[in-house]
DNA sequence: CCCGGAACCTGAAGGC
DNA sequence: TGCCTTCAGGTTCCGG
């Protein structure tokens, strides 16, 4: 699943690759992939503009063009394919699900492949019209442990909704979340104003320090995400808990845990990230019954599958 | 306003 | 073996 490390990464291997280049069409095979404008008028705002840089913003990818912006979203399942000139793409091309092609006038060819069909693509003369509403981007340096304070400090629900909420903080998604507060040892479903100073602190730490290595590790291949040069990416080999379920911590040893939050699972670590009964009864604004299903819910596995 | 949950979507995996 | 159900999670929308 494409997230901040994984754009980032496909943002750096494109833009020699695209950068200068002219996109003389688009093929659309599944016109649904285009959120703005119609179908046609994206065509028409595209086709024949010059890529004159390549940027990320938050989980969007930007192309800046000479006139206006085209910006893609790769939401679970989309992965973009270069096919430089003289390669042939059959055989990657085979079984996939090819959802639109950009050929490019040096003769690369953009692939935009999307198992699920849930990635998009717009065609906007202001980007802030897409990315408008996105929180800041916690590797900028104005992003400071005094914003995040901030940030969580305005939402009594559960830390790993905070973080994972776009319009919060930019490019955090439930893998990172996770590996970001094992890192920093908070349980998951803490409500996010009830954090300690030291809390915070730790936090603000390990959000940087997990994107940083997952740019460095050029991204988490765990679904099918992999990279515009058709390799794979390594970071996931690092992840300490994110789809580790009922796998040894690696600090001590106790199986990780999943719970739901938000309908999303969560892994954690039970031991490394104890959650304080008191400050999620006090600091929750989420009803009394919610509230004693999810300390219920984080004291018992719910899985129904053995090891 | 804020929160939780459903819908969107398809393929993999588990249960019977 | 094969069909059916469930689950995966980024984003948006709706209802309480």
């Amino acid at each position: 699943m494409p997230e901040l490390p994984e754009v980032e990464t496909i943002k750096n291997d494109l833009l020699p690759l695209v950068v200068g280049r002219t996109i003389e069409g688009i093929e659309l095979i599944e016109s649904s992939i285009v959120s703005t404008p119609r179908p046609d008028e994206f065509l028409r705002r595209i086709i024949g503009r010059t890529v004159t840089g390549l940027e990320r913003r938050g989980k969007y990818l930007i192309f800046r063009l000479d006139k206006g912006y085209l910006i893609m979203h790769m939401r679970m399942t989309g992965s973009l394919l270069a096919v430089p000139a003289g390669s042939d793409a059959t055989e990657a091309v085979r079984g996939a699900r090819v959802r639109a092609i950009l050929d490019l006038d040096n003769d690369t060819h953009l692939y935009f492949f999307d198992r699920r069909g849930l990635g998009k693509m717009w065609a906007v003369g202001d980007k802030e019209e897409v990315v408008g509403r996105l929180g800041p981007e916690p590797l900028q340096p104005d992003f400071t442990p005094d914003v995040l304070k901030g940030i969580l400090a305005l939402h009594r629900s559960p830390v790993k909704a905070v973080l994972t909420d776009q319009q919060a903080i930019a490019g955090i998604g439930n893998m990172y979340a996770d590996e970001a507060l094992f890192e920093a040892r908070i349980n998951p479903i803490t409500p996010a104003s009830k954090l300690s100073a030291e809390q915070v602190g730790r936090l603000y730490v390990a959000i940087r320090q997990v994107l940083q290595s997952g740019i460095a590790g050029r991204g988490a291949s765990v679904d099918t995400y992999f990279r515009p040069g058709g390799g794979l990416g390594q970071a996931h080999l690092k992840f300490k808990v994110a789809h580790r379920f009922r796998k040894p911590c690696p600090v001590c040893g106790t199986p990780i845990e999943r719970v739901m939050v938000r309908n999303r699972g969560s892994y954690f670590c039970p031991h490394c990230q104890p959650l304080i009964k008191y400050t999620l009864e006090e600091g929750d604004s989420a009803p009394r019954k919610v509230v004693q299903k999810r300390l219920k819910t984080h004291r018992v596995v719910v899985q129904s599958n053995q090891p």
